[in-house]
RNA sequence: GCCGGAGUGGCGGAAUGGCAGACGCGGCGGAUUCAAAAUCCGCUGGCCGCAAGGCCGUGUGGGUUCAAGUCCCGCCUCCGGCACCA
């Protein structure tokens, strides 16, 4: 599995016959970048001019990057998250902030697992291995972190706290046991969160997840419901609207009507969940989910007992891939009971369907056939009777015999007794309150956010802390007993659909806390979801050995200030995190209820690779003429994103060993927006190079003092040019910079560098003095590069520390200007004139003009627009 | 189906309603070289033209405007998220 070394793959598209030239392969002129970023890693290190404090006395920045999970190499898809949340860092800390910059590592998971199952390699030692490769590789692409506070959440001086934090929402009544049917995945042996279940399947492993009864943790992420949504409010303009819109989406508020329906003879009720309590008198039937409590309570006494047994027994063995497909029929059967409609009082039967959802609502639909497109399609079926009780607005009542389909619209309540004739809103509002007041339902609000199940079944994470006393329950392991500690070099990590901790009998058998008599521990680990829950608060305090984080510290730090990572964890990681940032604020543990003020989120990197259908996997290098040169079978082309269980990574080791962290680095942001989805090509990296090695070369060749200095006023005509272009990139690179438009900053960069080029006087002070600022601009870019060049220049200290230049705001604009002048809108001339020149004199100027002449003549000018100083529009 | 986002040269991509294609890659031509690599200079959206210059051009059809890649309305395509959610 990816084993092999990652050879030049040839960008289609830009070069369709390919390129020979290798991009591993440095050219003999580049400049010594190996010795130049050795050197000022280590200077950087020994200056310690990343350790934030433990309490911010000035301004204080809090950057953060989602941390990594560690497995194998460092690739190009990685670097781009940390490489853009280290410019930020380098800005904040040269404009005078106390910036927190931490790394650490989300440590826990299955690949370590995995690794043990198929290499027979401990999952500890395999993780720090490849914790010990990241670090390098991040050391070595000199990423402005405060490495003393380093934290993995695999360690126990950090799960203690994740198990603390179990306690803390356990003693809340966050946490809670309960037994219920729970997304399992046959090959991963586990169950998974609902958030884990990508399209009914396994997120990791794509197989179709199917349900299972089983007894479970919980946290209590639906209490949160309302204020997770309501809070998304503070994030607006902060966090990307996609983010929010899909959290708003995930959450799922829908505002509606419970209804009772009555089970006389056994007197109970059946409540249902709707919007549409307006079509209240069309229900024919009412359904109800295989799963449902009640249909297992009273199964034995059902009329139609054998076929409602075997319904549910084939229902509960589908996959939700099987029950969800798209178009598939609908299916039920008649339970042969019936319940009592709360208002008419009929009966209506009741009948057992997989297309309602045991966990939405109430797992009870009122079947109103002719107002709800699914109702119908199963009334239809069973031939169900349809009742019309909505017409529209301005039409006629629909007639049900002639229906092809429900009529879902709002529109005027007929045959619906008391409420015939008012309009459905009115309806639905006037139904609800009927229902309240008979104490048959009334209003209500639902959600489509379950609670988060943080049971695994697997041995790599965090064990719950909780202990199962015969006598006295369930029982919590006492705070001062943790952390409780996973056993090491256990017989076998193979999954067998319980925890590999359960065949562990020094794991599993204790004593109760409570009686002290023998017990068994929670054999069950931690989503590792929950481990970075809450990970940005160790950052603050990583150290601590009383508690989790001291909160002084961490009302001081938070919020994280800005935040950087995947989209892909728009409804996962960052809705976990504001969940337990909640729970935390509530307790008076911190003061804020929202751990991230700005989000960012970076677009994937791809890469492109051949793949073979038949060997299921990539097969650059053993492509001949489109086929798999093993077995012959065509090859398709894929793109992306980089991912080592596909293989089509470019590791960032090598590419920085070869090419240097500061070429790495501008590559990658200069390629796209930072937001943009990008191609990883080699192409790009040469365009980063060539501009790093004339940089290099203009300084070498003209040796520039940092002490220079220059009075605009007394500079010629080109010299003043310069040093207006110099003002107007140091704004447009700084603004460009805070908007995350790094691609725009560096072109800003390139295009000066092409004006220090074309300059003419290179003996000039001022040519010197722009060179002096372009190092101070190029620094959160190239980092190592700009601390050389500065230090060649004489400059002092460390540029990393320098403050920016800022923009000299009188010499923003050039004195001459070229105006393009249209003749109806169209350009027929351009004119290049003093700045600021009158309306009328561009007019003369432009009339003079040979071109516009011929459009103009022996027509009437009827009117002139002119943008001062930026274009002339003639119309005639 | 619902909710987002995006369609611009050979490629990655620029453009507060005001010169479409900045910057870079690639390509072509030249300088340098015994030769190549590297480097430097010039050209590089399409079509017509010796040239001056002209016409066309931002997925597509309309519209607003002196002026539209940008704003409005309709459609097409692609990507992401959600989806039997009652």
């Amino acid at each position: 599995m990816g084993e092999r070394q990652n050879r030049t793959l040839e960008v289609r598209g830009s070069n369709p016959l390919g390129s020979t030239k290798n991009p591993l392969e440095v050219p003999k002129t580049m400049y010594p970048f190996r010795e130049i970023e050795e050197k000022w890693q280590k200077r950087w290190r020994e200056a310690r001019i990343y350790d934030a404090p433990d309490i911010p006395h000035r301004p204080k920045y809090y950057v953060l990057e989602m941390f990594p999970y560690p497995s194998g190499d460092l690739h190009m898809g990685h670097l781009k998250n940390y490489v853009i949340g280290d410019v930020v860092a380098r800005i904040f800390l040269r404009n005078g902030y106390d910036v927190l910059h931490p790394m650490g590592w989300d440590a826990f998971g299955l690949p370590a697992e995995n690794a043990a199952i198929d290499r027979g390699v401990d999952p500890k030692k395999w993780t720090y291995g490849n914790i010990e490769t990241y670090r390098n590789t991040l050391q070595r692409l000199g990423i402005s972190y405060d490495w003393r506070r380093e934290i993995a959440t695999c360690a126990p001086d950090y799960y203690r706290w994740t198990q603390w934090l179990f306690l803390f929402l356990y003693h809340r009544g966050l946490a809670y046991r309960a037994s219920g049917l729970v997304n399992w995945c046959p090959h991963c042996k586990t169950v998974l969160a609902n958030e884990q279940v990508v399209d009914g399947k396994c997120e990791r492993c794509k197989t179709p997840v199917v349900r299972k009864e089983l007894e479970q943790w919980y946290f209590k992420i639906t209490a949160y419901a309302q204020r997770l949504l309501d809070d998304l409010k503070k994030l607006e303009g902060k966090w990307p609207e996609q983010v929010i819109k899909q959290q708003i989406n995930w959450i799922g508020r829908s505002e509606g009507t419970e209804v009772h329906f009555l089970v006389d003879e056994w007197n109970e009720r059946l409540p249902a969940f709707t919007t549409r309590i307006d079509t209240l008198f069309g229900v024919t039937f009412v359904t109800i989910a295989p799963e449902h409590p009640f249909v297992k309570k009273y199964l034995d006494r059902f009329p139609n007992r054998e076929a409602v047994r075997q319904y549910v027994e084939a229902a509960l063995k589908k996959s939700d891939i099987e029950r969800t497909a798209l178009d598939r029929p609908k299916t039920g059967v008649d339970t042969g009971i019936t319940v009592r409609h709360p208002l008419t009082g009929e009966q209506v039967p009741l009948w057992v369907g997989d297309y309602v959802l045991a966990t939405y609502g109430t797992g009870v639909v009122m079947g109103v056939p002719a107002h709800d497109q699914r109702d119908f399609e199963f009334a239809k079926k069973f031939e169900l009777p349809i009742r019309v009780v909505i017409r529209p607005v301005d039409g006629e009542t629909p007639d049900p015999d002639e229906m092809e389909a429900a009529f879902e619209d709002y529109g005027v309540m007929v045959n619906s007794g008391e409420f015939s004739g008012l309009d459905s809103k009115t309806g639905i509002q006037k139904v609800g309150e009927k229902l309240q007041a008979l104490g048959l339902g009334g209003p209500t609000v639902t959600y489509r956010l379950r609670d988060w199940l943080i049971s695994r079944q697997r041995y790599w994470g965090a064990p719950i802390p909780m202990i199962h006393c015969e006598r006295c329950g369930v029982v919590p392991v006492p705070e001062e007993e943790l952390p409780v500690l996973l056993p090491e070099n256990i017989q076998s990590y193979l999954p067998e659909g319980r925890s590999p901790l359960e065949d562990v009998p020094e794991f599993m058998n204790t004593t109760c806390p409570s009686c002290g008599g023998p017990a068994r521990r929670d054999p069950d680990t931690m989503d590792t979801f929950v481990d970075s829950s809450w990970y940005f608060l160790r950052f603050i305090d990583p150290k601590n050995e009383e508690k989790p984080f001291d909160p002084e510290k961490a009302n001081a730090w938070m919020p994280v200030d800005q935040y950087i990572g995947g989209a892909e964890h728009a409804t996962k990681h960052l809705i976990f995190a504001r969940f337990i940032t909640k729970a935390l604020y509530d307790a008076g543990l911190l003061e804020v209820d929202e751990p991230f003020d700005r989000l960012f989120t970076q677009g994937l990197v791809l890469k492109r690779y051949w793949y073979c259908p038949t060997c299921h996997r990539l097969v650059d290098g053993e492509v001949q003429e489109g086929k798999h040169e093993v077995c012959d079978t065509p090859v398709e082309e894929r793109l992306e994103m980089m991912s080592k269980s596909r293989g089509n990574i470019v590791p960032v080791g090598p590419f920085v060993a070869q090419n240097g962290a500061d070429v790495a680095r501008i590559a990658i942001l200069f390629a796209a927006p930072a937001e943009k989805d990008m191609e990883w090509s080699d192409a790009g990296v040469e365009g980063a190079r060539r501009f790093l090695q004339r940089i290099w070369k203009i300084y070498q060749e003209h040796k520039p003092s940092a002490s220079v200095k220059v009075d605009p006023e007394t500079l010629g005509p080109e010299e003043k040019r310069l040093y207006i272009r110099l003002q107007q990139t140091l704004k447009g690179v700084m603004e460009d910079s805070q908007a995350f438009h790094f691609n725009t900053a560096i072109a800003k960069l390139m295009e000066f560098l092409n004006d220090l080029t074309d300059f003419p006087a290179k003996d000039s002070p001022v040519f010197a003095y722009a060179l002096r600022d372009f190092v101070l601009m190029l620094a959160p870019f190239a980092p190592h590069l700009a601390e050389e060049l500065w230090e060649q220049m004489g400059g002092e200290g460390f540029v990393a520390q320098i403050p920016l230049p800022e923009p000299d705001v009188r010499y923003l604009e050039e004195e001459t200007v070229v105006i393009p002048v249209q003749v109806n809108g169209r350009v027929r001339a351009r004119l290049k004139v003093p700045r600021g020149l009158p309306q009328e004199d561009i007019v003369e100027r432009a009339l003079a003009n040979e071109n516009i002449q011929r459009y103009v003549q022996n027509k009437s000018i009827r009117k002139v627009i002119y943008i001062p100083d930026r274009l002339l529009n003639l119309v005639v």
